[in-house]
DNA sequence: CTGAAAGCGCTTACAG
DNA sequence: CTGAAAGCGCTTACAG
């Protein structure tokens, strides 16, 4: 059918395995290695990666499994990934798992099955508690999602750290009844309530929280749960979808930003500079994300039995007009205007 | 290394070839089949692709390349191609070109050497232009772009078409000096440059138009090279991020919207509906783009020597705050309120 | 229905 | 440096 390795052989008059260095790294004189190119371009050959992969027991790829593509978090880590995974030579198979527990066990036995090296993964909840009994049977690094402590290579934001930083900075900012509302489908969910759950008791105030699917849809919702016992001050959440679904809601309830509702949330999506007001966000640092879970897991091919390693990146505050300062209260002190964004 | 269809031969106690039976289509007894199931739970074998294609010459597999995975237009067909996939029991390869024809002709290649049954693509300009003499060894879809006439199935929105009731609709609103911003790197642009053009001749206008790099930036330095010779009414753009470049630079500007720049463009994005006011788009159907591809690719598989076929699309126009009425001029006539979409 | 054997297209020790 | 041969893990005619 297709053009094969003998073929070209014998277009260039060497054996099969002439043809086979002369393409690889194996040692070919420069005279056979000038004829074996010259026919794989008469012949018009390319060679069969199956094959290849089958014989020299190397995939060359990676797996990447994300849990929405059209979540530009995860798109951008997708490209950093690609991007480093390019630059040690290895491809990249790329699944979207739709936070589907389901689809994502389908994926990762794709995975196994492919015989991918490494795998690079943003667990759902109930994969990664699943991920301690039955690991998979290549390395993995989990990115933005925690899995069962100390077994598996990640790269995480400090969650919990950075929803406490919205909450610490909505109370500077003289808001006092802030509710949150967090994705339930993820770690990340969870953290960033934990986050958002400690800072209000530091600052001896009561929370409110819901946990919900991370889907526009979801979040309105959400937001009518919110405000049932009466409407909050602020809202914080864990995601740009649920941020998008919340802003919505607030616009549906005629609702004035930040005068009748402040708002923040994480993920510095461009349309939370072109709305107006602006939403405050946690931009995370999707670049560093991506080349750090790469490189997390070539140095475990590279050496299996290396201790596990967490890396915690910080995000930066993006401060914008969704959290202007709330109406003078009694005790409130006079301010100095707040900076435009701070590391955390 | 890892366990063959040997072992679970030897564990299940049958021969290799009942074992790839009872996992494939063969005919296997009842029992044996159990027999095989269970030692293949036992050994927790998974099948290596590599050699099931490598043997079966099928790879199950279809390439999707995609010229910008940030872009939500391709995310979203994408989706559906994935999906229309999953039905028809085929696996997608995506990849991503950036729209850079080096990274494409990469793809085309790598396609190739997977051995994928087929190819849903949407090119640059360059690539397009060059399918003609070098066209790739296997069937091939095009989508969003058009490629060389009759020589490859497509689905393809009515672009020219679709800029042109973009235009038609802002002169219906009173609008005259309309300018345009189009993408230069692909074949779409090309077109809704063409209808842009058409549609303003018809009008008895003058043209102005600049193509630039499907960009933020470029459209922000696209959009003061319009302004050039003093400033435009309204102006149309052919890609959700010159869009939003537009915006930008509107905005930095002072200018009003629409008061003293309408805008419109294509795809229905998020932002789009929640700036204020909402831009005017044309909305296109996403999921038929993906189906269809999908539905020409896999009849064309199956009826290799059948006609080219091209498949025209609508898009739906999505009437916002963006394209309101224009400052009555002393021609002009009262209007009754626009209808918030209509169907191209 | 079942098994033994051949072979998909490569790569890689093994000789020379 | 070069070639002949073996074999990666499957599937599939070919017999029975």
């Amino acid at each position: 059918m297709t053009t094969s390795i003998k073929d070209v052989a014998r277009a260039a008059g060497v054996s099969p395995a002439t043809v086979s260095r002369a393409l690889g790294k194996g040692p070919v004189s420069e005279a056979l290695r000038a004829q074996v190119l010259e026919a794989v371009r008469a012949t018009g050959y390319r060679p069969n990666l199956a094959a290849r992969r089958l014989r020299s027991q190397e995939s060359g790829t990676i797996g990447l499994v994300l849990a929405d593509i059209g979540n530009p978090f995860f798109t951008g880590v997708a490209r950093a990934v690609e991007a480093a995974a390019y630059e040690a030579g290895l491809r990249v198979l790329l699944c979207n798992t739709d936070e589907d527990p389901a689809r994502e066990a389908a994926y990762l036995a794709l995975m196994q099955e492919e015989r991918v090296a490494g795998l690079i993964l943003a667990p759902t909840r109930a994969t990664a508690e699943g991920l301690a009994e039955a690991p998979p049977a290549m390395p993995v690094v989990l990115i933005d999602r925690p899995g069962p402590p100390g077994l598996f290579d990640s790269v995480l934001l400090d969650n919990a750290g950075a929803s406490a930083a919205l909450v610490d900075y909505l109370v500077a900012q003289g808001y006092r009844r802030i509710a949150g509302l967090f994705g339930q489908t993820s770690g990340t969910g969870v953290e960033r309530a934990e986050g958002y759950r400690a800072a209000m008791a530091r600052h001896g105030l009561a929370p409110a929280l819901r946990f919900v699917l991370p889907q526009v849809e979801a979040a309105e919702a959400g937001f009518a749960a919110l405000c049932q016992q009466g409407r909050p001050e602020a809202m914080i959440t864990s995601n740009s979808l649920l941020l998008m679904g919340l802003l919505r809601a607030a616009r549906g309830a005629g609702l004035r930003i930040p005068a009748d509702l402040a708002l923040a949330g994480f993920d510095n999506e461009p349309w939370t500079g072109l709305v107006e007001p602006g939403i405050t966000v946690i931009e995370q640092p999707l670049e560093a994300i991506g080349r750090q879970a790469m490189a997390l897991l070539l140095e475990r091919l590279r050496t299996p039995s290396a201790p596990v390693r967490k890396v915690m990146l910080s995000g930066r505050a993006i401060l914008r007009g969704s959290t202007a300062s709330a109406p003078p209260r009694p005790q409130s002190s006079t301010k100095t205007p707040p900076p435009s964004s701070f590391t955390l």
